[in-house]
RNA sequence: GCCCCCAUCGUCUAGCGGCCCAGGACGGAGCCCUCUCAAGGCUCAAACAGGGGUUCGAGUCCCCUUGGGGGCACCA
């Protein structure tokens, strides 16, 4: 792979949610500007204002950071070729489709909608292919002008050579070739006075000196279109890049918004900040979807900058990629693990005051090692240490109960434990421990019996965070009463 | 229907003609560790879609078939 800097961007539009796509396609880009000292730009194509979606841009925004992929040009930020935001641009595109029309390399179109239309119904049914048919193809320019200049609503269309064949090239998949017969005179400016994709980000990517086009593979079909207006113009071609889509987890087709429905089901979400606000981080999404269409040999878990590192555009793989989520898990639990304490309690902190818990600083940094390879999601944290700031606990009674012991055999246990721990200055891990285990010995007892018990007493729960160091945290008096609330329940069963 | 793309374990992938009776990861199974749940360690099962070529030799190159995907808008 060349190394010297690219310019990159991402292109997304603002019609809705942000989704893992669209965060991959902007981890690479961001990749190869990083790898190669280039420059990453976001660039808003927001010409279609039918589809347009309040709030979709700022969401993209919030998903780019929250993922870590700054960028060094776009609309919030401005740069050296903006405007960033496609509709603040118009009259450059303006300029370019008379650039081509002046070339002979478009025309004016006055088809109306409806025309098409029933064109495109007659020709399906003739078993035809839907195509343009030519109509306004080769109206006079001095004609055409003057019907424009009178107001006639038109659009622009790229006058497609009729004949031959036509190739360009995907790094990972090499040449493509097209028949011309097979292409259409695609609508380049649209009778709003907006321009098509398929003009503005090409001019865009001439303008703002676009050197590599990473975009997604629904973009195949059109390729042919885009580099041909390019050399229509007779401007540099950009190395391009097609990324495989991604596939519902059956790998049977694209997710759906009732396979998206489905996901959000079970924990997991095909949206960028739901999977925020569901507990994952970014370390883990980006580990996750940076191996879906890159891959490497061995040492799968990556930081960003590991990533930095060792990406190439050398072995992107075109082949869909079904989604997988449980890999999600296991990518978001192990960086969790990597974590440093002091870290990892700021990213769960707001997931205990989101469920109303006040949370002490120094308490928390106790409970993060005990908690941190138990956790998937951060808002694990939840189930596996909210009794920590809880008041009090509620166990239930059956709980208390130990294996293959009565209810009067468990409160025995129990009052005898109590007593051990009542004896001792301070309950903590090394001083509650020893005789704890003592007892089970002399009991002849199994130490889940045992501690099962205390665990249920002390924590509420059956799956708790190891029991002498819970009990450590919540102190002493706590742990005490706690218990011999317990032995009341047992003596009442 | 037409055009284009893709094809290695269930999934994500390594492999760019001999290093591969195919490696890693997730998931699965088993064992160990163990106060619960995890984490961790060890072990196992699991793939080159099919058929033709090319070559001394093919997962790797070519063709066909099959399967999958994307697209056929004044949407991106």
């Amino acid at each position: 792979m060349d190394l010297s800097p690219v310019r990159v961007r991402f292109a997304p539009s603002p019609t809705g949610r942000m989704h893992l796509g669209s965060a991959r396609t902007a981890l690479y880009c961001y990749l190869l500007a990083r790898r190669t000292g280039g420059t990453f730009i976001l660039r808003i194509e927001d010409t279609d204002r039918k589809r347009y979606v309040e709030g979709a841009e700022q969401e993209l925004i919030d998903g780019l950071h929250w993922l870590g992929l700054d960028y060094d040009e776009g609309p919030d930020i401005g740069g050296p070729y903006g405007p960033y935001r496609q509709t603040e641009r118009r009259e450059i595109y303006q300029k370019w489709a008379d650039e081509l029309v002046e070339r002979g390399r478009a025309f004016h179109c006055f088809c109306t909608p409806e025309r098409l239309e029933q064109v495109r119904q007659e020709q399906q049914k003739n078993k035809q292919n839907p195509r343009y048919d030519g109509t306004c193809r080769d109206i006079p320019l001095e004609e055409a002008r003057r019907r424009a200049a009178n107001g006639e609503k038109h659009v622009i269309r790229f006058k497609m050579p009729r004949e031959g064949q036509t190739k360009a090239v995907d790094v990972m998949r090499g040449e493509i070739t097209w028949e011309y017969s097979q292409l259409d005179d695609t609508v380049l400016l649209k009778s709003d006075g907006l321009p098509t994709y398929h003009l503005a980000a090409m001019v865009d990517d001439y303008e703002m000196k676009v050197t590599h086009v990473i975009r997604g593979s629904e973009w195949l079909s059109t390729f042919p279109v885009h580099v041909n207006v390019i050399r229509a113009l007779g401007w540099p071609e950009p190395v391009w890049m097609h990324l495989s889509v991604f596939l519902k987890p059956s790998g049977k087709g694209k997710m759906s918004k009732r396979e998206a429905a489905e996901a959000v089901k079970d924990g997991h979400s095909i949206f960028v900040m739901d999977l925020k606000d569901l507990g994952y981080t970014p370390e883990g999404v980006l580990n996750w979807i940076v191996l879906m269409g890159w891959g490497v040999a061995e040492d799968d878990v990556m930081s960003l900058d590991d990533m930095i590192n060792r990406f190439t555009t050398d072995n992107l793989n075109p082949s869909p990629a079904a989604i997988n989520f449980a890999k999600l898990d296991h990518f978001n639990g192990t960086h969790i693990r990597l974590m440093q304490a002091d870290d990892l309690a700021g990213r769960i902190k707001p997931f205990f005051e989101r469920e109303g818990y006040r949370v002490d600083n120094a308490k928390l940094l106790k409970i993060v090692p005990l908690i941190r390879e138990r956790l998937v999601t951060l808002d694990d944290c939840i189930p596996f240490a909210g009794f920590f700031f809880k008041d009090d606990v509620s166990p239930l009674p059956q709980d208390l109960l130990a294996k293959d012991l009565s209810p009067a055999q468990s409160a025995d246990v129990a009052r005898k434990a109590l007593a051990i721990l009542e004896a001792l200055p301070e309950i903590s891990h090394p001083s509650a421990e020893p005789p704890l285990r003592q007892f089970v010995e002399e009991a002849g007892l199994h130490p889940n019996q045992v501690f099962g018990i205390l665990r249920v007493a002390v924590t509420g729960q059956k799956v708790s965070p190891p029991l002498f160091e819970s009990m450590e945290i919540i102190g002493r008096e706590t742990v005490l009463a706690r218990i011999r609330r317990a032995v009341d329940m047992l003596s009442g069963l």
